[in-house]
DNA sequence: TATGAATGAGATTTCATTCAT
DNA sequence: AATGAATGAAATCTCATTCAT
């Protein structure tokens, strides 16, 4: 049976995961050149050997990493989007849930800004892998500009290529966030402002009245 | 006298500038880490120790590669919104010269994307630098915004964020669109979507009619 | 009891016995450095630790698997001199064995070539009994050729280093044609020249004319 | 221009000729497995990391070792045979010198022995190069046949393959010669009898009289 | 007997940077 | 200014062997 270890937390997790989660939070503050082996056996409190043991080589692990971080993503997104009382409402919440995500610390998201195929990922049957369950992300968006178009509450657009743009608004969002230290007012201000802004871009205005 | 190289187009340069434009090229290509001195000095055709008489090092020369095409893109974005007639074409002026220019593949654009501050930057000096000029680049657009309020061709407005979010916008419409392998329609298409977007996000509805 | 795996042909053996059979195959084909214990298991269909548990380490495997093929071979060789008419006719037998011994992919023939004491072999130990073993084969071909000077079918020569020299010739032949993927011509004919080669080269020429 | 160390005679040489000098040695002693950079470098007194820069990388080292000692061989066998009366004294003299050449130690024989096709080389190119080279002792072997069959020194024989059959029993009488700690009589006795052996099988008996 | 997670020493290889020429 | 041999620290990855279950 695997050894485990505890998390400073006090979880008690197998050393397979404690170097999935080190690999998470390396690989988003350092990037993929930068962390070493070393640094996530050290930090996963764990021997060097078991990082290729379980997960082959770094690179896998990196693929690995990104992926556990984007299908948790996917599952906050839907829920974020079901139940919602109609498409223009979806379409917010949705992008509301996005930025959320993306600042929270617990969710290690700046490991997807490293590894998303939008980055240095290498092995293409991993990008492929990686750029279908993005595909999801964007298809999730289409939906409820779909919806709100069809109940009138989104201006009559496009919606795959509108959802592309969106999407491209959060990742740049994210990008200006996330990575720049200089905040021109408070990410509090500046994530309601995006809000603001794709609501005003997609609004039907037919409940702003 | 320096040694000269014949480019390509057979235009003669010195082996500091065939450096440099080589550096452009693989950092763009490959990022930071994948890029090596043999790689560059290969490609510049010049001999392997010219790199570090040039430029100190690796770091200085990424930061060099980057500020060469951070300062070709701020004069593209300059004379661009020069001489509109109204704030919103200015706006609009702006994100049209910021899309083309990201994907002339003359301007090695690539390279800010991996070496902006949004990413790897290391050296802090110099991240300051590069800083300040992405910050004159946000200052072009919120310019052309204020005009628009001014001058009734935006809607009523904070420049400052709204300025951050278009900038995020198109910086999320770059990864999307040199990044991505899939593209859902042209881009072409996608690009003329992201101006739309932003038009009908700012636009006071004046000139709609 | 013993826990059994099923061989391709349906044959029932011990864990043990299907390590020792994967051993032989692979350290023939890839030599004893670049079989590892992953692949020995592997093909084995057995785990790992099994193989320190039954061998002790890669060393005594290695030695295992050359003296299973060896001892096969001496009873191989024993067989094809018995019953032979002459001291001629067994010599020449011997050599038709060992050179048939080679070729067959069941003998696993190969392994001794890598394990033999012509070769890689540390452990002195080992080293020693195996070649005991092989002194054995040279005694045998040696028997032949005394017997062969007695009864006038060999001529005068001396039985031991006579010996020596033929053992090298099969030595060689079988490296030029087991290894070479180069044929001067097909192997059936390579061995049936080496055959008239000896016989040409140990014949009293009493039964030539 | 390049640094230089002094051999143990003196003799002055570059860091790359004194890291093939010392790979040599070191492969033909340990095989390919056993030899490590490290110990390569250590005998060569020269930095570890020359050893990439010159020879890009272990095998491709070992492959210029095999070829350097192969190329000497080749130019030692061509002169061993100008000159000679007749198509037997060629034959017998190929033999002879190909004998001496592999108990030199200066030739650092054993390399070849380990490096040759016969044996573990895996860049299939590399392979191919001195399968071709290997090919021509063959042909030199088989020019000689071809002319003592003309001047009737060697008895009526296919050249082609009797040549192989012979070079056959060199590789053999090499190894168990070389490698095997246990001589049979003295190593002098032995290659004498294997040049009985040969005369015996190709003559044709004309000068024996 | 059987399993495979765990370990860590050691191997190969990379590469920025130095420096003699 | 120009060259490329030389260096060695550091990174990735391998793998025999141990051991708890």
């Amino acid at each position: 049976m695997a050894d485990t270890v505890k998390t400073m937390n006090m979880k008690t997790i197998t050393k397979k995961e404690a170097l999935l989660q080190a690999a998470k939070e390396l690989f988003g503050e350092y990037g993929f050149a930068e962390t070493t082996f070393k640094k996530i056996s050290d930090r996963a409190g764990v021997a060097l050997g078991l990082l290729t043991h379980h997960y082959g080589n770094k690179e896998k692990l990196f693929f690995a990493a990104g992926m556990d971080v984007l299908e948790h993503f996917l599952r906050v997104l839907c829920s974020a989007t079901e139940g919602t009382p109609d498409g223009l409402s979806g379409v917010l919440s949705f992008c509301r849930a996005y930025l959320e995500f993306s600042i929270d610390p617990h969710t290690n998201w700046l490991v997807l800004v490293r590894c998303s195929p939008y980055s240095d990922m290498k092995a293409s049957d991993d990008r492929e892998v990686m750029l279908r369950k993005f595909a999801e992300v964007h298809h999730l968006l289409e939906q409820q500009l779909q919806r709100g178009v069809a109940d009138g509450t989104v201006t009559k657009l496009t919606p795959s290529s509108t959802a592309q743009v969106i999407v491209g608004l959060m990742v740049g969002a994210n990008r200006t966030r996330v990575l720049t230290p200089y905040t021109y007012g408070s990410s509090e201000n500046f994530y309601t402002e995006t809000l603001t802004f794709v609501e005003r871009a997609v609004s039907s205005g037919t409940n702003r009245s």
